[in-house]
DNA sequence: CTGTATCCTCCCTGATACTG
DNA sequence: CAGTATCAGGGAGGATACAG
């Protein structure tokens, strides 16, 4: 299969997943199903209150997650993977195989590297 | 099938496709096999040589791509896909498809939203 | 608890000129 | 032809404080 250059949609997806924290935050939510504002921030380490709200923001615009309010004091948000969302699981599999192996990959090159330069 | 946030690979992977020029540059190579710098440069609208250059480079430390010089006047440099990165293809083809489905969805959502302005 | 609002820094990208 | 060098701009991301 050749994909047309000048048609390429590859970019399209790869803007939705590219984001410091979406990766782990998807997972998470796709682990749990369900995960309240407070429990993403414990549960993804380092983020930030501004950084978690502006990329589960941008996951919603593209519908990717769903965001639910419940109106009451203190306030409680719940976030959760769409419906269709979930299409995206069959590439987040694939990239996280694909890493995975890129990981031994850059291992044994490395090892390589290493053993010529010790003869 | 669930992957452990803790162990996720999918930003390694992610970390190597992203680059303004870099899935355009891939898809021409997988799709011409070789091709020359220069004809990458014309093929590719609006890329300086400074960031096809770096692209390249990018992609070639990954090992994703080979770069083949000709020692002659004037130099003569080819880059092409390696066996190793045809690993990819499976990725960029879900990626093209998803992101192709997702530029539909998303028209259809803001065809919903005028039609509800307007009525 | 779930956010905004500022301010600040770094680095990716672009424009341009130069080189073997 | 195939690069490298330099300078500059903008936007993503981080620190911190404040708000409903």
């Amino acid at each position: 299969m050749t994909i047309e250059p000048e048609l390429c949609k590859v970019e399209d997806a790869l803007g939705i997943l590219v984001g410091k924290w979406k990766p782990i935050i998807l997972l998470h939510l796709m682990k749990h199903g369900t995960q309240r504002f407070s429990e993403l921030k414990r549960n993804v380490p380092g983020i930030t209150q501004k950084m978690l709200t502006k990329q589960l923001r941008e996951l919603e615009d593209e519908d990717i997650i769903e965001r639910v309010v419940y109106p009451q004091v203190p306030p409680k948000v719940e976030y959760s993977i769409t419906e269709y969302g979930r299409s995206l699981d069959p590439i987040l599999a694939a990239m996280h195989e694909w890493g995975t192996n890129h990981t031994i990959h850059k291992q044994q090159k490395l090892m390589k590297k290493t053993t010529e330069q010790s003869s």
